[in-house]
DNA sequence: TCAGCATTTGC
DNA sequence: CAAATGCTG
């Protein structure tokens, strides 16, 4: 240990003080100076939307409080280089040592580790834990040590693991702070005026903060709970557990959740109370997605933006930009995803349920880029999270092995009438439709002239005709599959033929761009007859370009390329490693296609494929397993990225 | 009441 | 595809 001086302790996403082994870790050490760091920037195109920063203003404000009534301040520093400013406060303090809570998203991992890698190498001992999941990605293997690719069998093992989740940590009664007299925080502006408007009501349904976050877990547990497996298909159901934000910023830890509710469970279990043991498997599940959300990014960095599965790349979207638009302004003509993008406009939330059903008429009807709806959900939803973003859209996609079929398309009118029987969340959210029977809330285009009339509709200038046809869609989605394998097979014979080195990263790292600028312009229309309550917040929520951001993350990359390339005393030059691994990965995953024949259209699910080699030795990728199922198609992971996992665990925890 | 087949669902 | 759920006789 180097004695002596104070401990800095970096805040994230982990805003609380129960729970957080940084804080304890600096607690014991010593002195603590408690440090945010606010660098949007760094997030590159995925700087957080309005409602998300609103939240991230109020749970420091929250924390900082909490944290000054225990003895030190939160120090802010406004910034576009954590390490930078992480430099800058040991030097402004004298700090000997940095602790950290781990984060899982492919940004994170590259940062933390030039952390690491900067602050040891200026004799700083830094540790870091984890303080977000119950188990380490790098702890839950199978029976081979590989990595799980389904979700079920991942989440089986979690809850079968020798060991169980630690024990969430007491809060600090009272803390040392180190000497900031010299390091003085910056204020940080996370929301301009015209954001403030429409903030001001989210503060009526939401309450950021630990402490808050606290009150809605027991309030959760102790009421709605018991109540999860019966309400949980219900479009505005209230039995969510709203713990959502809360979570992504990390003011109440997932191990003291988890703890909780398993403790009702054995409870409910003694009791014999079989629907209660049912909503805590159930609502555990939903905390295992989140957990296998960080896992599939830990394991596959680019799972936010590529497909997981190769061939998903030769999928011709359809890029139209007055789909989206139509989608996001909640005019597609299908009452179900209306409603729902309503709402998340309106609030910036949606149920579970009722994501996937817009997230779906996104990919499957519009046929829209997957990463543009990805990103909608990261500007405007309230709990916004890349890693659970990603997986959610990816498993919407079909681009997941455990994924929905890429054929199978879900009827907005049928599944209107799974989760809003009686039409009451239709009716709230389009107010144009109040008027119109349950018989034909789902499908207006089906109701007869008089009752539209008499329900004061007239499709296509009230509300609108379906977009596209169900059938249209159906038919389209096989061409576009058809064509897809066309394309896959195509670039697979150029390869075997070596007419084409791979694909090169250029095709591979090009994305369809996400269209700029998009005003929505709807809002200087005025309101039909009765305003409803979403028109207003229609004003500000525009999509943040991202094309500057791109060109920006691309220099970045560059530079840090260049970097490291000079500074060679770096034991694993990771953002070298990121990029030569990608191309690497292309290649590879491209021949490994190559080698197997018989592609065909159905079947695709049940799809064998090869995992990221966790091997920390020896470079070797044919440790990678392959399983096949009945023969057939045997898609890749598009790229492997073996790297990570490697560098994080090769990376000693000094001190 | 229940086996046996059809359909739906599943992260 | 496999498991769960629903329907039929």
């Amino acid at each position: 240990m180097s004695g002596g001086g104070c401990s800095i302790v970096w805040f994230r996403r982990d805003l609380r003080i129960e729970d957080n082994p940084a804080l304890t870790a600096g607690m014991r050490a010593g002195a603590v100076v408690a440090v945010f760091i606010w660098a949007p920037e760094e997030e590159g195109q995925y700087y957080p939307g309005r409602v998300s920063r609103w939240w991230l203003k109020h749970s420091l404000a929250h924390l900082d409080s909490s944290l000054r009534n225990l003895g030190a301040p939160l120090i802010t520093k406004r910034s576009t280089d954590s390490v930078s400013s992480l430099l800058e406060v040991v030097n402004s303090t004298g700090a000997t040592q940095l602790f950290f809570n781990h984060l899982y998203d492919p940004l994170s991992l590259i940062r933390d580790h030039r952390t690491k890698e900067v602050l040891t190498a200026q004799g700083i001992a830094v540790r870091s834990f984890n303080a977000d999941l119950l188990y380490e990605p790098w702890d839950v293997n199978d029976a081979h040590g590989q990595p799980f690719t389904t979700f079920s069998a991942f989440w089986e093992r979690c809850l079968s693991m020798p060991y169980d989740p630690e024990a969430p940590l007491l809060p600090p009664k009272r803390i040392i702070a180190g000497d900031v007299s010299r390091c003085p925080s910056d204020t940080l502006v996370f929301e301009d005026e015209s954001e403030k408007a429409s903030n001001a009501l989210l503060a009526r349904a939401w309450s950021p903060g630990w402490s808050n976050a606290d009150k809605a877990l027991t309030t959760f547990i102790n009421g709605p709970l018991i109540e999860y497996s019966k309400n949980r298909r219900k479009a505005d159901s209230a039995t969510t557990s709203f713990l959502s934000p809360h979570l992504h910023f990390g003011e109440v830890s997932v191990k003291k959740v988890f703890h909780l509710v398993r403790i009702k469970q054995v409870l409910w279990a003694n009791e014999g109370n079989e629907a209660g043991e049912e909503s805590v498997n159930l609502f555990l599940k939903s905390i295992g997605l989140r957990e296998y959300s960080r896992y599939i990014s830990f394991n596959h960095p680019y799972s936010h933006e590529r497909p997981l599965l190769g061939h998903l790349k030769f999928f011709p979207w359809v890029v139209n930009e007055g789909y989206f638009k139509a989608w996001r302004q909640g005019r597609t003509g299908y009452p179900l995803v209306d409603a729902g993008m309503r709402e998340l406009w309106a609030t910036g939330w949606l149920h579970d349920r009722i994501r996937v059903v817009v997230s779906s008429f996104f990919v499957k009807v519009l046929q829209l880029p997957w990463r543009w709806g990805m990103k909608y959900f990261w500007d405007t939803l309230l709990d916004a999270d890349l890693e659970s973003d990603a997986l959610g859209w990816q498993y919407i996609s079909g681009t997941l092995p455990d994924g929905r079929e890429f054929d199978r398309i879900d009827n907005p009118q049928f599944e209107g009438y799974k989760f809003d029987p009686n039409g009451e969340y239709v009716r709230r959210w389009l107010p144009e439709l109040a008027r119109l029977p349950t018989e034909w809330i789902h499908h207006p285009w089906n109701a007869p002239e008089p009752v539209l009339q008499a329900a004061g509709i007239e499709l296509g200038s009230n509300y609108p005709l379906p977009i596209v046809g169900i059938d249209a869609a159906k038919v389209r989605l096989e061409e576009a599959l058809t064509e897809m394998w066309q394309q896959e097979a195509a670039s697979r014979a150029a390869i075997e033929n070596g007419t084409e080195e791979g694909l090169g990263d250029s095709s591979e790292s090009a994305p369809i761009a996400f269209p700029q600028d998009i005003q929505m312009e709807e809002s200087h229309e005025p309101v039909r007859n009765n305003p409803p309550p979403v028109a207003r917040p229609y004003e500000d929520q525009m999509v943040p370009s991202i094309t500057s951001f791109l060109v920006r993350v691309e220099e970045e990359e560059a530079s840090d390329l260049r970097n490291s390339t000079e500074d060679s005393r770096a034991e694993v030059p990771i953002n070298a490693n990121v990029q030569q691994t990608a191309r690497e990965a292309l290649n590879q995953g491209a021949l490994q296609q190559s080698a197997h024949r018989n592609t065909r259209l159905q079947n695709n699910t049940a799809m064998a494929l090869r995992n990221a080699p966790e091997d920390s030795t020896a470079e070797s990728s044919s440790t990678g397993s392959r399983r096949e199922r009945d023969g057939g198609v045997v898609p890749v992971w598009s790229p492997p990225a073996p790297s990570y996992s490697m560098n994080w665990r090769r990376l000693p925890q000094t001190g």
